[in-house]
DNA sequence: ATTGACATGAGGTACGTACCTCATTTAGGA
DNA sequence: TCCTAAATGAGGTACGTACCTCATGTCAAT
């Protein structure tokens, strides 16, 4: 019934709190066969370490880091603000947490701040930023020195991160794809997308997910090459208008990135706010209004408080060395209608 | 920097580490100006205490219960199977959980049963059940107790309950009735609308707000009077292939409640299954395939995991007497196609 | 049998807080 | 001023675990 403790281990292991002390926390000193049999006990009683009485124990303080780009966009700033949110609730207790921005496309700094971090008895950090061979070296010489990490909202799939708190991108695409198709009274027409940059990798995955789902379930539908708005005002209203001025036949808009409301605007402005369909990514205050004054038909969106909270969790349970809870770390592919905006 | 502790407390107010104790834990033979003493110098230095070393220090077991509803309905064993889930997991730490199975439509059993938890030492209980006097009464007098009450999935507004655990019915209908008015390519015909009962509370929500919906946005199609299923195949089967038989205009299905297994098969043996607008709720294993082989179009989810959780972190938070994150607590209206399936 | 190195045990203190007992102080009334 | 009741202080033990020191035990080699 009760739960037992290092006492109860130690009688069923026949050996000494010392000993048990010496086993669970990895000292030298002690016997493989010694070793054995407590590990054996611990299987046989169902012993787990009280955590919490560790911590207080030892004084233990978890010092975590997130790594998030200095980039102009709303999500960045969205998710900083998550993390923000995160940091004044319950789940930092005993938590000791940074914020360190790095330049979007610099990797050489980037890299000097994963080593400053290494070098300051870091125990975890959650990294948003795209995968380079020296990221990936970087990050091998963290996992050496056991520090727990995460790739955050892009996945760093060959540097041995510990987990990937975020959505797969090919998915929200064809999400977006399904969307347009669905939404459209005559399947044709053409769709024009704009993206910051498909250089980014997620916006390239998205494009990507929604071309696949348009090709075969909407193939009367013309999607239109990729216009890049470089997160520039004058660029994006430009392209846009000369695109919607051209041609007559447009029917939809799938905006891959953020950075909406020039777009927004401007459809206002144009009198094509209600009659074409628009799908855009992340919930910010932006899509928030524009959803709810009917330009924006739906927003695919990864929730920004759920993704901070879990990089958190994440972190904790590999520091402390337990399992997470896979349903919760979860991140879903949003569908926000206005109907269901949050 | 460090956290102050009962010992800085003491020294802050000028009191010994016994008054702070008779303070904090509110006990008897401590002067009105001695406490206004100590809670000033809680302000002043920014005493928080340490919820973990106080549970330790007295042994602390939460004792929670979840009273639900013994229901022959998908979603009540999914709500089950994660309670059981979330039972396994870190977030019950210190806890001791009960599940109390009520019949569903017997107040009488239900208030007996909340009587024999207020008379266990329970600290806190999520109630999914409806509301009648009497259950309003028994709520009263568990609140007097001093036992925090959480109404999960439906909503007890009159009650005193601590916090309700669930999302807003009506929107979930009005999301529903967006979605099916913008799937149809052609704005006519009807939609038949099936419900297992249009008594509970919860389908009744719905549908309204699936009627507010389809009325303000669109007219043209007739929404059809709800079927009554009442979880009986037989019945289901009779009442929708009579409909679908006799009516041709038929171009939408709105399940209000769970039981769409049996549906989704009928729309196959129908050959039914690819040309009506089928929207349902609960993400459940039968509409998953559904979702899947393309019979349903849309569901609309309130995730039973974090329902669970939610209401662990919520009682244990109005236990502690702290608060919780809203953000975190919030249950999303969830859409649900086969492309963002999770 | 003796010695030395390694392994293990015993006991103590610490973490922040709860809770208990008994001694001391304070405040108000006669 | 004295007495009494109430308020407060002082000190100790407990929770489960970490971590330290030193004493004791074990094993292998000489």
């Amino acid at each position: 019934m009760s739960r037992p403790t290092v006492n109860d281990l130690a009688k069923a292991a026949g050996v000494s709190l010392a000993t048990i002390d010496r086993v669970l926390n990895s000292r030298p000193g002690v016997r493989e066969q010694t070793i054995r049999r407590v590990n054996e006990a611990i299987e046989r009683i169902g012993f787990v370490r009280d955590v919490t009485a560790a911590n207080l124990a030892r004084q233990r303080r978890y010092k975590f880091a997130f790594v998030l780009p200095d980039a102009p966009g709303e999500f960045v700033t969205l998710l900083r603000s998550a993390v923000n949110e995160a940091a004044a609730g319950p789940i930092v207790d005993r938590m000791d947490l940074t914020v360190a921005t790095v330049p979007p496309n610099d990797p050489h700094f980037l890299v000097k701040t994963l080593r400053r971090l290494g070098a300051s008895q870091i125990d975890g950090i959650a990294i948003f930023a795209p995968e380079t061979p020296h990221v990936r070296d970087e990050i091998a010489h963290l996992k050496e020195s056991g520090v727990a990490v995460v790739a955050l909202v892009s996945d760093l799939p060959n540097t041995g991160r510990d987990h990937f708190v975020g959505i797969d991108n090919i998915a929200a695409g064809r999400t977006a794809g399904v969307l347009m198709g669905r939404f459209m009274r005559e399947i044709r027409g053409s769709v024009l997308v704009l993206a910051s940059s498909m250089q980014a990798r997620a916006n390239a995955e998205r494009r990507l997910g929604f071309d696949q789902v348009m090709a075969t379930q909407f193939g009367a539908i013309e999607v239109l090459p990729s216009l890049e708005g470089h997160n520039d005002p004058e660029t994006i209203r430009r392209i846009i208008s000369a695109v919607l001025d051209s041609r007559k036949d447009i029917a939809g808009i799938y905006s891959v990135g953020t950075g909406n409301g020039v777009l927004v605007d401007l459809l206002k402005e144009m009198g094509r706010d209600q009659d074409l369909v628009v799908i855009g990514h992340e919930l910010t205050r932006n899509t928030r209004r524009a959803l709810e004054d009917g330009v924006l038909d739906a927003v695919i969106n990864q929730d920004t408080g759920h993704i901070a909270r879990s990089a958190l969790r994440v972190l904790r349970a590999k520091t402390d060395g337990i399992d997470i809870l896979s349903s919760q770390e979860r991140i879903r592919i949003e569908i926000i209608i206005r109907e269901n905006l949050y």
